[in-house]
RNA sequence: GGCCACGUGGCGCAACUGAAUAGCGCAUCUGAUUACGGCUCAGAAGGUUGCAGGUUUGAAUCCUGCCGUGGUCACCA
C-alpha cells in the first residue's frame, strides 16, 4: 500500500484505523505497531457467527457437488509374500487420510489399491513352502497366513545363501553364484510356469494368496483403513501394450532396432525411459500406464488420482506423470505422487528379508499393552468391563501410533524408536482423545438442555473465548489447505492448536459453575462444539476418540 | 558424478505459501488442584532458521553457490 500512498505507514494507520472504527460495526478498537494496523474485531462478530454454525453438525466439510470429477487414491498396495510393516503403516495412514480429508474438502473419493500378487517374489515363498512347508497351513500352525507365508519368504532367502557361498567356494564370482543357484533357478522356472497357466503351480499360488489376504483383512481392520475398489497386479500385468502401440503411431515413443519401445524425455531434463521389453513384453511402467487408464475406463467420472508411494519412487512417477501427458489423456494434468520418507529405525533401514521390520500387528499390540499401563496407573477405570477397557487401551494406542506418524510432513523422513516408543502427553493423540473425553464429562454433567436457542450477542466473551472462536473459525480452509496440500499434518496441528486452546480456557474459566445461566450454556455449548470438531477433525485422521478414558 | 527431497533451541515438530519480537511439545527450572477428570494449566530458561552471497520496504520461506543427510539414476518392481 505505501508504494501508492507515500507517507509515514504509522500516521496512516492511526488515521485509516480511527476512520474504520468509526464507520464499521464490526471494529471495536485498533492499534497500530511498526506500521501494521491491527483491528479489534467486536464480541458481538465473533458470537453470530458461533450461534451460525452451533447447530452445523457437519461444520467445517464441504459436499462435493453433483457432477464434480472424483479422484481415486491409490495406498498400501503390498506385495503378497511378507506381512505388513511399520512402512506400509504410514503408507495406509496417508493414504486413508488424504482420502478423507479429500472427501471432507468437497471431492467424491475412491480408495484403491493394486495388490502386488505375482512375480518372482511369490514364487520364492511357495517354493520354499514346496520344499519346507510339510503342507504347513495357517490352520495347522494357528499363524495368521500373510505371517506363515512370509516365514517362507525369508527361509528361500536362508537357503538362497547357502547355496550361493557354496559355488563362491567353488570359485564362482557372487553374480555367477545368485545367478545359478538352483533355487533361484527352480524359483524362475516357476514363475514361468505361472505365466504358462500350469495348473498345479496357479492352484499353490491361489491357495498361499488367499492365505495372505485373509491376514491382511485383520491387519487392515485393526488398523482402520478400507478401499472401495482392488487391483490385482496379476489381472493388470499385461495392460498397456496396446497404449504403446499406438503411442508409437502417435510419435510418443520410438522403436530402436533390437526391438525394445523407449521414450525420450530428454527434452524435459530427463533421460529416455524403457516402455516395452525387446521382447515385445511388459515393464513396471507399461503396467502403470495401462492400470492408470483401466482406472478410468472402470471409473469415468476420475478427474485425477493421488498414488500413495514412497520417495524412493520419485522418478518412476515424474516419468509416468509426463508420459501420460504426452499420451495427451486430459486427466493426466491432475495425478499426484504422494511421496512420503520412510520410517527408520535407529539400527538404520527395515528389510524384511533379514528380519530388522517392526511388524504391523505386533506394533499396534504393544501400543494397546503401552496405553493399557499407563491407563492403569491412573486407575480411572474401575466401572468398565473387560471388553470396554480392551476397545479403550486400542482406541488410545492406535490414537498414540496414528497421530505420530501423520502429524509430520509426509516428505520428510521419520526415525521410529520402538525402545522409546511413542510419547503419551504434549503434542500426541492421547492428548487430545484426554481434552475431547473431559468436555464428554462436562456434558454429562450439564444438567439443563443447553441445546436450546441462546440469545447471546449480548454476552461480553472472555479473552480465551474469543481465542477458542477465532480458533474453530479456521477449521474450513483448513480443510482446504490439508487437502490442496495432501497433507493430514495440517489437520493434527490444527486439532492440537485447537485443544491446547480449549485446554487454557477450561482451566482458566468456569463453566458448570458459572453462575449467570446465559454464560454458563453458552460455555457448555462451546464446550460441545469443541468436542464435535475434535472428533470430526480426527476422523480425517482416521483416529477414533473415546467417551471417556 | 547428474537429478530429487530434506536441514529450524538438547530432542521431536510448526510457521496459513514473502511480513510484526521465528511458534509449540518433550526434557530442565518455578508456581497452581479439598477439581467442571492434573494424561491439565500459568510462568522461566533455551535460536545468527546448515554456510556464504543475492532479490525485496521485508526472507526460515524466492534465486545462485557450497556443506551435510537420505533417495534415485535396470530390457527389477
Amino acid at each position: 500500500m505505501l508504494r501508492y500512498k507515500k507517507g509515514n505507514p504509522v500516521q496512516i494507520g492511526e488515521a485509516l484505523g480511527a476512520y474504520v472504527r468509526e464507520k464499521v460495526d464490526l471494529i471495536s478498537g485498533f492499534n497500530v505497531v511498526k506500521g501494521f494496523l491491527n483491528l479489534k474485531i467486536s464480541d458481538s462478530y465473533y458470537l453470530k457467527f458461533f450461534k451460525e454454525i452451533y447447530n452445523q453438525k457437519e461444520f467445517g466439510k464441504v459436499n462435493p457437488s453433483a457432477g464434480d470429477s472424483s479422484v481415486m487414491v491409490e495406498y498400501s498396495s503390498p506385495n503378497t509374500n511378507k506381512p505388513l510393516h511399520l512402512g506400509h503403516i504410514r503408507n495406509n495412514l496417508l493414504g486413508y487420510s488424504v482420502s478423507e480429508i479429500l472427501k471432507a474438502s468437497g471431492k467424491k473419493v475412491y480408495k484403491t489399491q493394486i495388490i502386488n500378487d505375482r512375480g518372482i517374489h511369490i514364487c520364492k515363498s511357495m517354493l520354499a513352502w514346496k520344499r519346507y512347508g510339510n503342507g504347513e497351513t495357517p490352520e495347522s500352525t494357528g499363524l495368521k497366513g500373510d505371517k506363515l507365508v512370509g516365514n517362507y519368504y525369508v527361509k528361500f532367502d536362508q537357503e538362497y545363501k547357502k547355496e550361493i557361498e557354496v559355488f563362491i567356494n567353488q570359485g564362482k564370482s557372487a553374480d555367477e553364484a545368485k545367478a545359478e543357484a538352483p533355487i533361484f533357478l527352480e524359483a524362475q522356472e516357476m514363475l514361468r510356469k505361472w505365466e504358462g497357466g500350469d495348473e498345479e503351480t496357479v492352484a499353490l499360488w491361489k491357495k498361499m494368496n488367499s492365505w495372505v489376504y485373509d491376514g491382511f483383512d485383520i491387519t487392515y481392520k485393526n488398523l482402520g483403513v478400507d478401499f472401495d475398489q482392488l487391483y490385482y497386479e496379476s489381472d493388470t500385468y499385461l495392460l498397456g501394450k496396446k497404449v504403446i502401440e499406438e503411442g508409437l503411431k502417435k510419435g510418443v515413443f520410438y522403436r530402436r532396432d533390437d526391438g525394445s519401445v523407449w521414450c525420450d524425455l530428454t527434452d524435459e531434463g530427463l533421460d529416455e525411459k524403457i516402455v516395452l521389453r525387446s521382447d515385445g513384453t511388459a515393464v513396471y511402467m507399461t503396467q502403470d500406464i495401462g492400470t492408470a487408464i483401466e482406472r478410468v475406463t472402470d471409473f469415468p467420472d476420475i478427474g485425477g488420482m493421488v498414488y500413495t508411494v514412497g520417495n524412493e519412487q520419485d522418478y518412476h512417477f515424474q516419468v509416468l506423470f509426463l508420459i501420460l501427458k504426452k499420451l495427451e489423456f486430459d486427466w493426466a494434468k491432475n495425478l499426484f505422487h504422494l511421496s512420503y520418507g520412510m520410517v527408520d529405525l535407529p539400527s538404520g533401514k527395515m528389510k524384511s528379508r533379514e528380519g530388522t521390520v517392526v511388524d504391523a500387528d505386533d506394533l499396534m499390540i504393544e501400543m494397546a499393552d503401552t496405553a493399557k499401563s499407563i491407563s492403569e496407573e491412573l486407575g480411572k477405570l474401575e466401572d468398565f468391563t473387560d471388553a470396554e477397557k480392551d476397545t479403550l487401551y486400542k482406541t488410545i494406542g492406535l490414537g498414540a501410533l496414528k497421530y505420530f506418524i501423520l502429524k509430520v510432513d509426509p516428505r520428510k523422513r521419520i526415525l521410529f524408536d520402538p525402545e522409546n516408543s511413542v510419547d503419551f502427553q504434549g503434542n500426541t493423540g492421547p492428548f487430545i482423545q484426554y481434552t475431547y473425553a473431559r468436555i464428554q464429562s462436562i456434558l454429562r454433567k450439564a444438567n439443563f438442555d443447553y441445546s436450546t436457542d441462546l440469545e447471546i450477542s449480548k454476552l461480553n466473551l472472555h479473552e480465551r473465548e474469543r481465542e477458542l472462536i477465532k480458533q474453530i473459525q479456521l477449521l474450513p480452509e483448513t480443510i482446504q489447505q490439508a487437502a490442496n496440500n495432501y497433507s493430514p499434518a495440517v489437520i493434527a496441528n490444527y486439532t492440537f492448536e485447537l485443544v491446547k486452546e480449549f485446554n487454557s480456557f477450561y482451566q482458566n474459566v468456569s463453566i458448570l459453575g458459572e453462575d449467570n445461566p446465559d454464560i454458563k450454556q453458552f460455555r457448555v455449548q462451546l464446550s460441545q462444539k469443541v468436542g464435535e470438531i475434535i472428533k470430526t477433525a480426527f476422523s480425517l485422521l482416521g483416529i477414533n476418540v473415546p467417551e471417556r478414558m
